[in-house]
DNA sequence: ATTAGCACTTTGAATAAAAGAGTGCCAAAA
DNA sequence: TTTTGGCACTCTTTTATTCAAAGTGCTAAT
């Protein structure tokens, strides 16, 4: 696809720019790219693209800099879609394990993912209609400590150990184990919590320490049901240039991770139906430094769920995106092919 | 206990370091502390603490600086062991809290440690003598998918979720794991390596898929044997002064949390029978900028562990050792009273 | 034993000057 | 009409210089 001269000097800026976090000049430009315009025909084409808004400077006689719209259009027609062939390396090599669950799975594709883009990685919970209590186990671990365990028909297990005041009699644990598995199997974890509180009265047919025990069950399902996305390659961030003498910006940038409305967002794009990823440039949680792009991952019969990469507006928008939408990709058909294999008798859920 | 002027003046060198990060002359000194003697004086004396390398200039007419030195003796002869009283406060507030397991109890703990003194907080993996398998559960989450769960007598929990090739009858997932209880049951963590590779030819005869189940719970063993401390409070390190203009310096810092030879030598320290904590200060693994403080902390009838606080060299000991030794000795009392509540019929370990 | 006083050192902040990198615009060349 | 060389202008960055602060160590007086 060949670019006109416009596109061309766009998308030359835009990569210098994510390269060398430095506002480019026409001169540099040049030099960098060998062009064969002159440099008052590439200022003439960047007074053009600075009047359609698609680059900005940072003072009246400084290089130019990619706008937030200016990223939009790179990313939408300039980008060059390479995917590393590390990633395809390093990704096989995971998908060739066959004995990893899907959180793994997925743990180990975000620490490639960050590694390779320097970005944050985030798996959001899975969507709590998808997701089921496959089991529930009360273990007896000292004469008054049992610790209960929690398995979702995901692989993703929660545990919560509590303390009861008496001895507890064994058999009373196994009955109270049945009950609680023939009464919440299956259920959607966001009924968890309306689940447990019914069942309050009949527990105490159950066990002694029923009050504990009981609180204990709801102070877990009401931990399931927030607190269910996992972030990786934080330290990444370190490696982004714009860091480099501005501590107090990575700070901030830390903090955002801990931030909640952020997090909102974020789940919100992972929910959209749209099959592309959905790029966010300067928009995120009305932060102009933050960009995000999300992706989703279809995860055969457990339904689906998605990764974000999190980083500075000046992030290497072609290389994450061609990343992410490969490894997407091959998630989704590794995912599809176990499925398969599986057994046609489907899933229980 | 009153100090001689030596002493007055080391102490007020040292803190008023800890506390600007910024070398001191003679004259702040008086200015700040409102010193009686003359400017004069407290040079002489500032020779001679410097002659017994207590202190340092950073160049000929600086202000002093603490060495790795003085900062020892201001440990050990100085520091005022003031106890903040918001830390007796927010840990009371979680002692209270009656449900809580001893993972949970240390991390609380720690969050609030970390928050207090800007460092990072360390809790060893329990010695690995010490804890063993309570529990082993086997749930089938899907047709093709096992989780396979474990539970230590201190109520840790490890998963692995692991994919079978073919269905697998449900009456062999439970024979199976009432093999796995009956033998690995009360297995202390370091054995269990062994006694899966011992039982690997038996398992056959319990399920069909037993080369998979094998394998996913030797990972699980030998993942269980390393890996066992948790970090936290991290990011806390942004608020320390000499990384506001240094980000290199704040990344070698994250970078030495996940250093191997780092850790190693933390674990050294948390196996001495010291009653006291250790300081090591400016020589933790050849690295002048670091200090560690660690103590052991007592866990009942579950063994013991151990809290260490890592930080810049240039830490508030005082603050820290305080609040260290002030939480590590209510963490006593408190596993100690669990213990004598639990009931007199003894841990099953 | 203390301290006032002083000469000396080093850093850091402030200022000024020079160098670089860049722009926009105009008139000439293609 | 499009492209380009040339140039005046702007703003930042670097370098040099100066100057004030903060400090020391030493000596002589208290």
């Amino acid at each position: 696809m060949a670019l006109n001269r416009s596109d061309t000097i766009l998308k030359h800026i835009v990569e210098y720019f994510i390269k060398h976090a430095q506002p480019v000049g026409s001169q540099t430009l040049i030099d960098e790219y060998h062009l064969s315009y002159s440099s008052a025909t590439i200022r003439n084409e960047m007074f053009a693209l600075e009047k359609q808004g698609l680059i900005e400077k940072t003072h009246s006689s400084s290089g130019r800099v990619p706008s937030a719209q200016g990223y939009r259009y790179y990313c939408n027609h300039l980008r060059d879609k390479s995917v590393d062939d590390e990633l395809k390396y390093s990704l096989q090599s995971i998908l060739d394990e066959k004995i990893h669950s899907i959180e793994e799975v997925l743990k180990s594709s975000c620490e490639i993912l960050s590694q390779m883009t320097s970005l944050v990685s985030v798996v959001m919970g899975p969507d709590e209609k998808e997701e089921r209590l496959a089991n529930v186990q009360l273990v007896q671990i000292s004469p008054n400590t049992i610790t209960a365990v929690f398995v979702t028909n995901r692989g993703y297990v929660e545990n919560k150990t509590f303390i009861i005041e008496k001895g507890v009699n064994p058999s009373e644990i196994v009955s109270c184990v049945t009950l609680l598995n023939d009464r919440l199997k299956d259920t959607p974890i966001y009924q968890l919590v309306d689940k447990i509180k019914a069942l309050k009265p009949i527990l105490n047919d159950y066990i002694v320490s029923h009050d504990l025990v009981y609180q204990a069950l709801l102070e877990t399902f009401l931990r399931f049901a927030s607190d269910r996305l996992s972030l990786y390659g934080r330290e990444e961030l370190f490696n982004n240039p714009e860091f480099k003498n501005d501590t107090d910006k990575l700070h901030r940038m830390f903090r955002l991770l801990n931030d909640n409305s952020l997090l909102k967002e974020m789940e919100e794009d992972s929910k959209s139906d749209s099959e592309e990823p959905i790029v966010k440039i300067g928009e995120v949680d009305g932060n102009p430094d933050v960009s995000t792009i999300t992706a989703k991952v279809r995860l055969g019969s457990e339904g689906e769920t998605s990764i974000t990469l999190l980083g500075p507006t000046r992030m290497d928008y072609d290389k994450a995106l061609s990343a992410l939408e490969y490894l997407t990709e091959e998630l989704n058909k590794y995912f599809a092919k176990l499925d398969d294999k599986g057994g046609k008798n489907g899933g229980d859920a």
